[in-house]
RNA sequence: GCCCCCAUCGUCUAGUGGCCCAGGACGUGGCCCUCUCAAGGCCAAAACGGGGGUUCGAAACCCCCUGGGGGCACCA
């Protein structure tokens, strides 16, 4: 084990919080917990422009669900505050300065109109786009000077023009690019606030974080970030760059349109959507850690203590994963099947409650071992087990007709077994199965015409929990009435 | 166009030169169990992208190609 980490979530706030950055989080939480050090979240806020109202408060609500708590962040402070970049706003003009004294970086007055032709024009030739260095040479008390009388201007990178830097990636090793491909970046932009790379690299030291784990979509300005590091005279983390998602076909990258499973059915590739899903937490954390992760004995169902117990970077897989929603909905069965009857009461009782049927943990719990072994999520609970608690059901005619009898005497039968089961000493499903198999013999049925009936009639469900244990539960004198009802019904068409 | 990254069954992956005519999981197919649906058990089909090297020996190491992904803003 390694010594204690400091470990940053640093989303930007500028849309939903989907399963991609839920997964590095998840990461984050495991190395700080493993390691017995902290779990920060810091919101990189930087660009008002494209700040999304209540895109916040879903990146808490979605560690939250997960169970991701975190030790410093905006809500709940913490030593190396704030934790809104936005606020942070001193602390990046002062490193600005710090590089212009360097000579590491330059003020530049260029326009973004200028800017913006320039680009195009080099597009035009064929050209990489790039700032073209009119500014960097201008000699800085003119620039300062030029600043003081209120022009506007941003703070650029000095990057060398010659020779290479080597940035080194965990997953990857070291990667080495000439400087010469690396653009003067800006820095700081000209209303005072900090471009990532210059925010990410003054908040990452300032906040004394051991291990940056983010997106691989920083790979490309990765050996910026290192060479500002080292301009400011800062040793850096340990860089980890995440391999992004992929659709669930493998081709091109997971997007909102894409979130479809095998069968066809719609999912979602945001947490708090697949909590109103009716999926578990413990199963989206089990399946986010094992894209990209793998354990070496071939365990792949993990609790998330398990996983802070178990989960090492060196098993950090850096190839593209594809999203597959299918292994989901396996992974939810499982976590579903290893809860406490209890708890998934608990967690049960809520949804009926908002179909507007009176159920409480007590009235639901003798159901739930029902459920259990057959919910793939929550909320295909109440469509499986409404029948329990409603006062009457509605089944098809075609769900209680025995074929092989007709209509009419198929409403013989359900009588009549209203009346054999009427008589039956004790209300269990243990009494109650023999009394139906006899009944059925007699009447040269297999069980499993009777029986589908008998389903119909008292679930009103052409599927269902196990029959027998159902009526025990539902009752005797419900049972007898749906079973009477249910031959008026079929006599009525 | 330029730069960077990646590459084992459909998908997630194991594999760090001989234990691999490649293992596990999901999914798929079949069988068993069975009152429906599940769950469970057993079995099966299914992959090292291509070409060159290196080596006694390559899925593993190197090179090229191909394919996929990412990036090229006063966005993150």
């Amino acid at each position: 084990m390694t010594s204690a980490a400091r470990v940053r979530f640093a989303p930007s706030p500028t849309g939903r919080t989907h399963i991609g950055g839920a997964r590095t989080a998840l990461y984050d939480y495991l190395l700080a917990r493993q390691t017995g050090g902290q779990f920060i979240l810091r919101i990189e806020d930087t660009d008002a422009k494209r700040r999304v109202p209540g895109a916040e408060q879903e990146i808490l609500d979605s560690l939250r669900w997960l169970g991701l708590d975190w030790d410093e962040g905006p809500d709940v402070g913490g030593p190396c505050g704030p934790y809104r970049q936005s606020e942070r706003r001193s602390v990046y003009h002062e490193h600005a300065q710090s590089l212009l004294r360097g000579g590491h970086a330059y003020y530049c007055f260029c326009s973004p109109e200028r800017l913006t032709q320039m680009r195009q024009d080099q597009q035009k030739r064929k050209e990489p786009p790039r700032y073209d260095g009119r500014c960097r040479d201008l000699v800085p008390t003119e620039a300062q000077a030029r600043v003081e009388q209120g022009e506007s201007a941003v703070i650029r990178f000095r990057t060398p023009r010659e020779g290479t830097t080597t940035a080194v990636d965990l997953l990857r090793g070291p990667i080495t690019v000439e400087n010469a491909t690396i653009d003067d970046y800006v820095l700081l932009k000209s209303d005072g606030l900090p471009v990532y790379h210059l925010a990410v690299v003054v908040d990452d030291h300032l906040m004394g974080i051991t291990h940056a784990i983010r997106g691989s979509e920083w790979l490309p300005t990765f050996p910026l970030h290192v060479l500002v590091a080292r301009a400011l005279g800062w040793s850096e983390p340990v860089w980890v760059h995440l391999s992004v998602f992929l659709n669930p076909s493998g081709k091109g990258k997971m997007s909102k349109r894409h979130a479809v499973d095998s069968k066809g059915s719609a999912l979602s590739i945001y947490p708090l959507d697949l909590r109103d899903l009716g999926y578990l937490p413990e199963a989206v954390v089990n399946w986010l850690a094992l894209m990209g992760w793998s354990y070496d004995d071939h365990t792949e169902v993990f609790s998330l203590s398990e996983l802070v117990e178990r989960f090492s970077l060196d098993r950090l897989h850096p190839s593209p994963a594809a999203v597959n929603f299918t292994k989901l909905d396996h992974f939810n069965g499982v976590h579903l099947r290893s809860l406490s009857p209890d708890d998934l009461t608990r967690r049960l009782t809520p949804l009926f409650v908002a179909q507007g049927l009176a159920v409480t943990n007590d009235s639901l719990r003798p159901v739930t071992p029902l459920l259990q072994e057959r919910l793939r999520t929550l909320d295909e609970a109440v469509p499986m087990a409404g029948f329990f608690f409603r006062d009457e059901v509605h089944p098809e005619p075609e769900d209680l007709i025995i074929e092989a009898l007709g209509a009419s005497a198929t409403a013989e039968v359900l009588r009549t077994t209203a009346a054999r089961l009427g008589d039956a000493p004790e209300w269990t499903a243990e009494a109650l199965e023999p009394l139906a198999r006899s009944l059925a013999e007699e009447r040269g049925l297999k069980p499993g015409q009777l029986f589908g009936a008998m389903r119909g009639a008292i679930t009103g469900q052409r599927v269902s929990p196990p029959l027998f244990e159902s009526m025990e539960i539902v009752g005797r004198s419900v049972c007898l009435d749906r079973l009477e009802a249910a031959a008026r019904r079929i006599n009525a068409t």
